[in-house]
DNA sequence: GGCCTTGTTTAACCTATGTGAATTCCAGCC
DNA sequence: GGCTGGAATTCACATAGGTTAAACAAGGCC
């Protein structure tokens, strides 16, 4: 029965789908790209996925559910350094066999596909834009981490709040993952959003409380709307150009 | 007289110990990256080296002097990103074109090599390790981003201004820049410190007394010394893990 | 239907840090 | 030897956001 139920269906795609946003495929780099992914693994919520940035020669693309990295601090307490939405891939330490040991962990029922290490080289060195597509990837990454850092540093929580709403938003469309009416799914809790904007739970709540009051989003039963994206932006002085590529 | 009084010294060999402490480079590739480092070019402080990641195909390396990258808020304020000492690159846009703009000036009187970009594909086609070298870099830059994004989520000013200066502390010795006594040069100002850890000018400041009274830092002159670093460190937690390759 | 559990909301109070404005310090400079 | 300007320091006061705890809502489960 294999591939005839979904003969152009492979886990695959989503993956694939990010990396040509990002870079033009050719058609060769494509194929081996979708079947690169292995046969997804399903994990539970706050199942952890990559533990100390401890790896076993694979790449993580998350297919579905929603996924954070996050660090310790020495209190016990977690900083979220980034939230991770399907086609993403969830470490980049293969890049560099790095030791900034961050962990990753599912907040949702999510399914990760994996890209061995050995054969991923192969695929590069056939088809080095699968690489620039996968540094690409990283400096997005590594743009949004910059991007979380100044919203710590000097926004406020209200700007914080809107500005990750934003992001979400943005990036949440690119996975074609926000409906017509401009909703879309934020599995994630009050406190979870906390921890990634260093801010009390508590304060999260207020906050979104009044993004509420201003007509600007709505937040209920894991389900965000932001009527009016455009004043949303304004806000927050959101601008997506560093989730882009150039 | 062009090598002759300093047969063995050339503008690059800062940048090639960096890239040696990453990674064990032949012969070959150690001879080929010093060379291509151009002749130094002088900066005035606070003169820019890189405005809104705006590149010119060459890779940019700090030679001597400190300098910053930043970020501006729409209030006008600056968030600094990341304090970039002796021997390291300025900019990893090179990496990917990435869009993610972020400026690099200088905070004293500087110098800074650059390598053509073509020159140095030439060179990471014939030894590959210095593009390992290289993405190592990379990832030690994100993973000092990531640890100043966890101080600004989730340390309190005291943690703030302590695990700075000991990230400064050990990223100098890496260079040979601090002093048989335990001193280094950390050629800032209080406000400008402040811009990095998310801090008013007189909270550093207030800070700043509190490690002195603690007889865990002084700083006078632009001279930090730690008398004792096994307690600074202690203080914050600090562990330099995310500044060294695997 | 009652009862956990998890998440959201509200309320009262507290504190770390910001703000604005002087004041002091010090290095260069005329 | 006084002047100037940037940086460090001090002081008085303001506030954004933290903390603790309790109430409330809703889904799963026996």
């Amino acid at each position: 029965m294999r591939g005839v139920l979904h003969p152009n269906l492979s886990p695959g795609d989503i993956w694939l789908r990010r990396l040509s946003d990002l870079m033009d495929l050719s058609d060769g780099a494509r194929a081996a790209v979708r079947e690169a992914v292995s046969a997804p693994r399903n994990y539970q919520p706050r199942e952890h996925i990559v533990r100390d940035g401890l790896e076993d020669n694979a790449v993580r693309v998350l297919l579905s559910g929603f996924a954070c990295r996050y660090k310790y601090l020495p209190d016990g307490s977690r900083q979220i350094t980034a939230f991770i939405v399907p086609g993403e891939i969830c470490d980049f330490a293969f890049l560099s066999d790095s030791s900034a040991s961050q962990s990753v962990v599912t907040l949702t029922q999510s399914s990760v596909g994996t890209v061995d290490l050995d054969r991923l080289a192969g695929i590069v060195e056939q088809f080095p834009d699968v690489m620039t597509a996968i540094l690409r990837c990283a400096a997005i990454e590594h743009g949004a981490s910059i991007e979380l850092l100044v919203s710590l540093g000097g926004r406020n929580a209200l700007h914080r709040v809107s500005h990750l709403l934003c992001e979400m938003h943005f990036r949440l469309s690119q996975s074609g993952l926000v409906r017509e009416d401009g909703s879309f799914d934020l599995p994630l809790t009050q406190a979870e959003l906390g921890e990634a904007l260093g801010l009390s739970t508590v304060h999260v709540n207020r906050t979104v409380q009044v993004l509420r009051r201003l007509g600007l989003a709505t937040w209920r039963d894991k389900v965000v709307t932001l009527p009016d994206p455009q004043g949303m932006q304004a806000l927050c002085s959101f601008d997506a150009g560093y989730l882009q590529s150039r």
